[in-house]
RNA sequence: GUCCCCAUCGUCUAGAGGUUAGGACACCACCCUUUCAAGGUGGAAACACGGGUUCGAGUCCCGUUGGGGACGCCA
């Protein structure tokens, strides 16, 4: 039997990092075992579902690289096909219609409170004969669950897990105003669409006990149920917008590549020994729902930001000056000609320094800005008067340096510290704030090297003279 | 409240009855060093608790505690 699989988002906000994983192992679950990897939009609930949030999520998908193998199946243009099994299941006597009024279903759950018992339907219309119906009431459709024995799922990574039906009440099918409910439709959808395995939250396990009586009522065969582990936030509570449930398409603005996502996303709630970094080969091939553990496991930015980085390392130079561009972009930077070919020069000694594309943007950015470059606060204290004039009397000594690469220039700046009676790393750091604007940059002789003798001058000159603004903190 | 699930360093996890309980992130120290990273070396850091079963339990069973999830004419 080929695998098909299936993720499949209601729309009604965006791709969070819980949704991704989930798309995450469906994807490769498929590609595991040469299977479909399908996207079915929940949209279900016309009041909630927006067409912001399909694009969203269509987006989050894309950029992940997990776009399904066909176009997505739009729930709400099978509600037809919906009805019609619920009306089969109605004519078979496994549904029947209830009308109980939402000020009687209320009553029921206060008195279920009051009791301190589940708050369940009593199935009053269960066996009741349709004659009684009141008039001008619209019925839903309710199926008729079994009210003994139990309930088995056999859970791919839960294992054999059972409820007493007694727990279970008989859930609508179809609303009073004849639309199906998300169990229905689930259940129908997955039927039709062939799927195999359905591959989800923990948060949906309950949901399959009454789905498995479906598929039975139905007589249609059970998909293995894999329901893999939540992802919590720092605290261990609910990922909350607070946490980071935000939308993927904000760790793509943050700076996070796509691959590092995954591999971080991979890495929550399923291992593989001792290994933390995976290629997409890799993790194809190893992938199997067997090392997806049981325990919820909880978001955490550091790590990300350390795959990120790995991730990053492995990038080429050429690659990571494409990524590059749209954040410099941000902070008003273009990098072409001259620009192109220093943060070219610079990019490996840059990318060790950068965990994110907004890290590295922000690093190069010296290599780029216009002359006289602004320098942070903390650097321009290192520019006192006489530091400056350290500086002015260095400008003839670089003039007259013939050699212009880094063992010389090294050579050049150390025997200048010890005649002028200067710490070397204290004049290093004065001259790194004038060259890059920060206490903090790759080597210096590197960055004089990149940025060519004439750009060297011209910048010591400015600080010499006090010439450059104060940045103002936001870079 | 009822039902279901979970429980190894702060975090992600390895561990399928006998291990000095391993790795990674973060943290600390040292090395390197012109800053910060990167890299290298080392360190601190865990089997929630209580009962069983067993010659032997992190591993199996039960309970307790703690955490999470589900209990809609939402999905």
């Amino acid at each position: 039997m080929s695998v098909v699989v299936r993720f499949a988002p209601s729309p009604t906000g965006y791709l969070h990092i819980g949704g991704a994983r989930t798309a995450l192992f469906n994807w490769l679950f498929a590609r595991h075992h040469k299977g479909k990897y399908l996207l079915r939009i929940e949209d279900t609930d016309p009041v909630r579902s927006t067409k912001e949030a399909v694009d969203a999520i269509l987006d989050g998908l894309h950029w992940l690289g997990l776009d399904p193998d066909e176009p997505p199946v739009f729930q709400s243009t099978r509600f037809a096909r919906h009805r019609e099994v619920a009306m089969r299941l109605l004519a078979e006597g496994k549904a029947y219609r209830c009308y109980a009024t939402p000020e009687e279903l209320e009553a029921m759950r206060e008195k279920a409170r009051a009791e301190g018992r589940p708050m369940r339907y009593d199935g009053r219309w269960r066996d009741r004969d349709p004659s009684e119906a009141p008039p001008g009431v619209p019925p839903v459709i309710r199926f008729k669950a079994p009210r003994t024995g139990e309930t088995v799922i056999e859970d791919l990574v839960q294992g054999t897990v059972r409820v007493a039906n007694e727990q279970l009440d008989d859930m609508v099918l179809l609303r009073s105003d004849g639309t199906p409910t998300y169990m229905l439709s689930v259940v129908v959808d997955d039927i039709d669409m062939g799927i195999t395995h359905i591959i989800r939250g923990h948060d949906h396990l309950t949901n399959a006990f009454r789905q498995k009586q479906l598929y039975d009522a139905i007589g249609a065969p059970c998909p293995a149920f894999a329901h893999i582990p939540l992802i919590h936030g720092p605290d261990g509570t609910k990922l909350s917008k607070r946490h980071g449930a935000l939308a993927v398409t904000e760790y793509r603005a943050m700076g996070f590549l796509p691959e590092a996502m995954r591999c971080y996303l991979l890495r929550l709630g399923w291992s593989y020994g001792d290994k933390e970094f995976f290629t997409d080969e890799e993790a194809i091939a190893l992938f199997d729902i067997s090392g997806v553990g049981r325990s919820p496991s909880r978001f955490d930015m550091a790590k990300l930001l350390s795959v990120n980085a790995h991730f990053l390392r492995l990038k080429s130079d050429a690659e990571l000056i494409e990524l590059v561009r749209p954040f410099l972009a941000e902070l008003g930077l273009t990098a072409e000609g001259e620009g192109a070919r220093r943060l070219a020069a610079g990019m490996p000694g840059l990318k060790a320094r950068a965990r994110t594309l907004v890290e590295l943007a922000r690093g190069a950015a010296f290599y780029l800005r216009p002359r006289p470059l602004p320098v942070q606060p903390e650097g321009a204290q290192r520019l006192d008067a006489a530091m400056r004039e350290a500086l002015r009397a260095l400008v003839p000594v670089l003039e007259a340096q013939e050699v212009w690469e880094e063992t010389a220039l090294e050579a050049t700046c150390r025997a200048f510290a010890e005649t002028h009676g200067l710490k070397f790393a204290n004049l290093a750091q004065a001259v790194r704030v004038a060259l890059t604007g920060s206490l903090v940059s790759p080597g210096l002789f590197e960055v004089m090297v990149i940025l060519g003798k004439d750009e060297v001058i011209g910048r010591l000159e400015d600080a010499a003279a006090g010439r450059n603004p104060i940045a103002d903190g936001a870079n």
